[in-house]
DNA sequence: TACAAATGTTAGCCTACTCTAACAAAATAA
DNA sequence: TTATTTTGTTAGAGTAGGCTAACATTTGTA
């Protein structure tokens, strides 16, 4: 059983890696400033997590992940981006909200509560980040993530996300059928006005580019994150 | 901001005085035993409570929550009851799972998150094992908890939970209509075979005693809880 | 290539929470 | 009312996680 303090060095180190830095390997003072704590502190703690092999680490060396410590990362994910999810979708947090108090609850302990969590909320794919939750076996799609306006013309996608949290704005969004995970399908863009023309739950509406701009989508094309690893 | 070890002992002080143990004042060993750790251990922490103002302590004496104290302690109690019934009313956890992973998720830090998820469980009274859930102000009401069984008939009660987890009483639970705050009506006992009739969602039903004696209700005459302290 | 800057490590110390062992006070029973 | 048991306290030590200050190694550049 893993401490909270373990579980985030090993969340950070596949922020670090894998997920967003798209390399194998972080410093031990990058590390620690992801962590807002002293190199020292953070040196003291690899080599604890080396130790249990969760980590692969040398002397002066640059750390990653081991394939268990990897897959224990991935859980934690999963958990904050199921909660970040719940508290969005059932609790009406908006999105700039949520990642406060998952921070708390992704280190709470119950494969049962996960699991159920996951049902609940009909197997999200997306949390309200826009950034792909891992399945209960640790596969993690990485979407192409653009915004509604970038999308090509006769396309189809899925909204993951907003990027302004304005009630009007988000009243619009509801107004026109929209939420996460719903599939839009892009029709036309007038040449004149550039309005978009889209298709949400079979009905059309017409929308401005500024609106667009604020729909955080993903196109189908995703590939396995896994595949980027070879260990 | 309490850690999570401080909020624990202020709950241990709570269900050893107030709530269950209907006195005023708990001893250092006793409330080391609640909390599973040595008499040592507990009298430190005693100490830096006191230091909080969050107990009334003093040398070779007993302890008791101040007003601030019990006012967090009542707040972790909530947090814990709120979380046990959302774990029971909307992830299907059986009421005996329930208090392992409540035990985790009442230390998460957050009054909007208990709030909301309040409103979601639509402010509900008692958890699954029908104990009371304090309100936002603290307030926690002391039900006269009994089985249905014990019902005088003509009267209406609330169920609060249930005695017995197998499949087809659970089953046979869910076909007369009823769940945790539902409200119930004993019209009758037949003198003969001991069956009774009970109202529920407006529709009549029989029940026998065994089914009855693993229902728990509880009656309308409730007092409010805080009534019985003085500071 | 040599040296300065950046990066990483070690040693020593701190706080929170836990323990055991020894001791002190209070409560109870003879 | 004294002796014994129960209850509570203190001292000293350990683990986890954090810090600063000093030192070591690597890296990058003049």
């Amino acid at each position: 059983m893993l401490s909270f303090t373990e579980e985030n060095y090993l969340k950070a180190l596949l922020h670090l890696t894998i997920e967003t830095g798209d390399k194998e390997e972080a410093g031990t003072n990058e590390i620690a400033a992801h962590l807002n704590v002293k190199p020292a502190t953070a040196n003291d703690m690899l080599k604890k997590l080396k130790e249990k092999k969760l980590i692969d680490y040398e002397k002066y060396g640059k750390s990653s992940l081991t394939t268990s410590g990897r897959k224990l990362a991935i859980e934690v994910v999963r958990k904050h981006r199921l909660w970040e999810t719940f508290l969005y979708e059932k609790l009406e947090f908006t999105w700039d909200e949520v990642h406060e108090v998952a921070e708390q609850l992704e280190h709470i302990q119950s494969s049962k509560l996960v699991d159920k969590l996951d049902k609940f909320l009909n197997y999200p794919v997306f949390d309200p980040h826009g950034d792909a939750i891992p399945t209960a076996k640790g596969e993690m799609k990485v979407p192409l993530k653009k915004t509604l306006n970038e999308q090509e013309i006769g396309r189809s996608c899925m909204m993951i996300g907003v990027k302004e949290n304005s009630s009007s704005f988000l009243q619009y969004v509801d107004k026109v059928g929209l939420s996460i995970n719903k599939k839009i399908k892009v029709l036309s863009k007038q040449p004149y006005d550039e309005l978009i023309e889209i298709e949400v739950n079979g009905k059309r509406f017409s929308v401005s580019p500024k609106f667009a701009e604020n729909i955080l989508i993903v196109s189908e094309d995703v590939e396995p994150m896994n595949t980027k690893r070879k260990n």
